[in-house]
RNA sequence: GGCGGGUUGCCCGAGCGGCCAAUGGGAGGGGACUGUAAAUCCCCCGGCUCUGCCUUCGAAGGUUCAAAUCCUUCACCCGCCA
């Protein structure tokens, strides 16, 4: 089976220009690439399902490029929003770049000489353009009566307007394209299906200024059975940095897949064989219970973006945590490693101990006291895996494990550690 | 530029002087059932020093014993006319 394919089977094909032709064009090794806006400090796993399909094309032998688009994150790309973003300020910018560049790299390959991975900034070739070249050179090539009949433009058009910083924003993105084309004879963009106005609209450039052609060709928008956005929690998006989303709220977001999707996500992130993911679906149906499918997806995705490393020690601490409730049998070791993969809080032996509301507000389990007598009322907050119903509870010495830890748990799996010091 | 309509809690959306922390729906949270899943059922859903108090109904002033509700100004949105 081809990559092409694969693709297809996996469900990560939306939209692509005349496909006999690119597949074709895909017998020889290619270049192609995909940006990425610095929008934030680190990518999150929306980003992961293109990142991937840009990983699939080096391992088929193609060349990939990475753009950080330190220019168009500075511009702000009205595709798929219904409102202007806010600029951020060029230092800001200048940092994520960073952070995503180093994000980004960790899942291309730099080694073989073949078809080593490039990552590129946008800002490098935009930066030195004057307005008038702009306008004169580029600019020239684009009819603004196209420009408005694109989807991101006219929905915008309709709901409350374009800044003309935004509505600029496809003419930077083409010329991005005409520019990889010259330089690294990149004939083919891939993106998210709501970038497909923008990758045609630099096919057109290529065409228009260097008479050349090539290919575009979208993934998807993930979407979940339930029809909630994909990569989202109550508490925001899953980063891949450790730092916004710890590895264990990573693998627990992945364990957490409803069954309805596991599958399909499998196929969307996984690099397992066909045969591989067969496997697990048939495992999964025979005994949804045991979770094989969710556990394999989280500890490929966990290994993935955090090292194998990490995901040993995150699932180890989630089946601690989650064992039948006998935590004080867990020796000090294994508990302290457990902890320290869930948010704490610190707690002096010579302060008192707080209230038992005041300790769950205190971990951040809960967004107020308020939140947290609700909650205890409700049956819903657990002390070392027990149930704690009365508010005026105060937790003693004594309710640290080994002297100096304390689990506190809202509902089934929102757990905080407590330590003594 | 003129006239009219709008701006309510995370979102949608009632309320149009006191009975309003504000109907209803969605999202979210807890419980039961389970498998750290879904569906279903029950409950909760501004904050706090919690039988009470404080802050919310675009912003700022004002009228009133009392305002999300009335008046004034400002900002933004949406219609119609020019």
């Amino acid at each position: 089976m081809n990559l092409f394919e694969d693709l297809r089977w996996r469900g990560l094909v939306a939209q692509s220009t005349d496909e006999a032709a690119l597949l074709d064009s895909l017998k020889k090794p290619i270049t192609l690439y995909v940006g990425f806006d610095p929008t934030a400090a680190s990518l999150h796993v929306g980003n992961l399902v293109v990142l991937l399909v840009l990983r699939r094309f080096q391992l088929a032998g193609h060349t990939p490029i990475a753009l950080v688009g330190g220019a168009t994150g500075l511009v702000g790309d009205p595709s798929g929003r219904n409102d202007e973003r806010t600029l951020n300020s060029s230092e800001i910018v200048e940092e994520w770049v960073a952070r995503i560049r180093k994000q980004v790299s960790a899942f291309l390959n730099f080694e073989d000489a073949a078809n080593k991975a490039i990552v590129v900034n946008n800002l490098d070739w935009t930066s030195p353009l004057s307005a008038i070249e702009f306008l004169r050179d580029i600019g020239k090539h684009f009819s603004v009566n196209q420009m408005l009949s694109k989807d991101s433009v006219s929905s915008r058009l309709e709901a409350g307007g374009i800044s003309y910083t935004e509505f600029s924003y496809q003419v930077l993105q083409s010329y991005d394209f005409l520019e990889l084309f010259r330089r690294h004879d990149c004939t083919l963009q891939l993106g998210g299906s709501d970038q497909w106005g923008n990758i045609v609209a630099g096919l057109d450039l290529i065409r228009r200024v260097e008479s050349g052609s090539g290919h575009a060709l979208t993934v998807p928008l993930l979407t979940k059975s339930d029809g909630t956005k994909f990569g989202k929690t109550a508490s925001g998006s899953v980063w891949l940095d450790p730092e916004m989303t710890s590895p264990y709220a990573f693998f627990q977001y992945w364990l957490n897949t409803d069954d309805k999707d596991v599958i399909n996500f499998l196929k969307v992130f996984s690099f397992k064989s066909h045969e591989e993911i067969t496997e697990l679906e048939n495992a999964h149906l025979a005994n949804p219970g045991l979770r094989e499918a969710h556990r394999a997806l989280a500890r490929e995705l966990t290994s993935l973006v955090h090292t194998e490393e990490v995901t040993t020690r995150v699932e180890a601490a989630a089946r601690a945590l989650f064992g039948q409730g006998d935590l004080t049998e867990l020796d000090e070791a294994t508990l302290a490693g457990a902890l320290a993969e869930l948010p704490r809080t610190i707690v002096s032996k010579n302060d008192e101990i707080p209230t038992w509301v005041d300790l769950l507000a205190a971990t951040g389990v809960v967004d107020s006291k308020s939140a947290a007598r609700r909650i205890v009322k409700e049956g819903g907050a657990y002390l070392n895996n027990q149930k704690i119903s009365g508010e005026d509870f105060a937790p003693q010495k004594s309710d640290f494990l080994c002297g100096k830890y304390a689990v506190l748990r809202k509902g089934k799996r929102d757990l905080a550690a407590v330590e003594l010091v």
